[in-house]
DNA sequence: AACCTCGACAACCGCTTTTGC
DNA sequence: AGCAAAAGCGGTTGTCGAGGT
């Protein structure tokens, strides 16, 4: 059995610091990403290597794009989803800035709920049969007004979001300048230093659809959606 | 004011895959 | 080819703040 990695006595755990912060930028800033297991002993941590790894890809990175989902980035993610499942690394590596975790957290927290509002199972993005009860108390909840602002029903919804990345793929392919959203859905090697690499190794998810996922296949298939 | 509930998100954990020997 | 270590991924948990009672 492998030992665990961070079962170290005297290694923090929970909430970063601000001087932690402080230490693994500098270190990495002059070191750059190399050897995740030796980096905190280098670096003056007190952190297993997996935990530096996690706040540096999540939050330290300067490339790292924080705040709210656009429209865009919200639809691309849907459109996602439905195409390669929960491989939010493969979904993160589309959204410029934008990292596995806060892709994930930002699917289950919003997405999700979005979806089973409006009567989607957010699962295999299939129209419910039956759709969700209305709450009579609450005429319109935040999320149903935020989806109501783009959408009028569950139908306009699968167009809008279809035209939304089809718009955003032909802006893609005559301006390259209006959005930064990376909509080339070819599977290759990662084209730049922060790219997750789990783009490399697409077959070894089990969800269904997703191993048969091809470089070629994946624009026509959005365009399908 | 105190307590409770819920949502958001950072971080952890366990497993799988890749890499190097 | 086989093994161990390292890296990466996705599910889950923990924490904190906001809002409601």
């Amino acid at each position: 059995m492998r030992k665990p990695c961070c079962d170290k006595q005297g290694n923090n755990k929970g909430a970063w610091s601000k001087q932690e912060d402080q230490k693994l930028i500098d270190y990495i800033t002059i070191h750059g990403e190399g050897c995740w297991r030796s980096l905190p002993k280098a670096a003056g941590l007190h952190r297993c290597g997996k935990s530096c790894r996690l706040r540096w890809i999540n939050y330290l990175r300067p490339d790292i794009k924080r705040g709210n989902f656009a429209q865009d980035e919200e639809d691309l993610i849907i459109k996602l989803h439905a195409l390669l499942g929960n491989r939010w690394s493969l979904i993160a590596g589309r959204l410029p800035g934008r990292t596995d975790n806060e892709v994930k957290n930002y699917w289950n927290s919003h997405l999700r709920k979005k979806l089973i509002n409006m009567g989607i199972d957010p699962n295999n993005h299939r129209l419910n049969q039956i759709l969700p009860r209305p709450q009579p108390e609450r005429v319109s909840s935040p999320i149903d007004e935020d989806t109501c602002k783009t959408k009028k029903s569950t139908g306009d919804y699968i167009d809008r979001v279809s035209d939304a990345a089809s718009s955003s793929l032909e802006e893609n392919e005559t301006s390259a300048g209006s959005s930064d959203i990376n909509l080339d859905l070819t599977i290759a090697v990662p084209s730049s230093a922060h790219t997750s690499t789990s783009e490399t190794r697409p077959e070894n998810c089990d969800t269904a659809a997703t191993s048969e996922v091809r470089s070629e296949t994946l624009p026509t298939l959005l365009l399908f959606l």
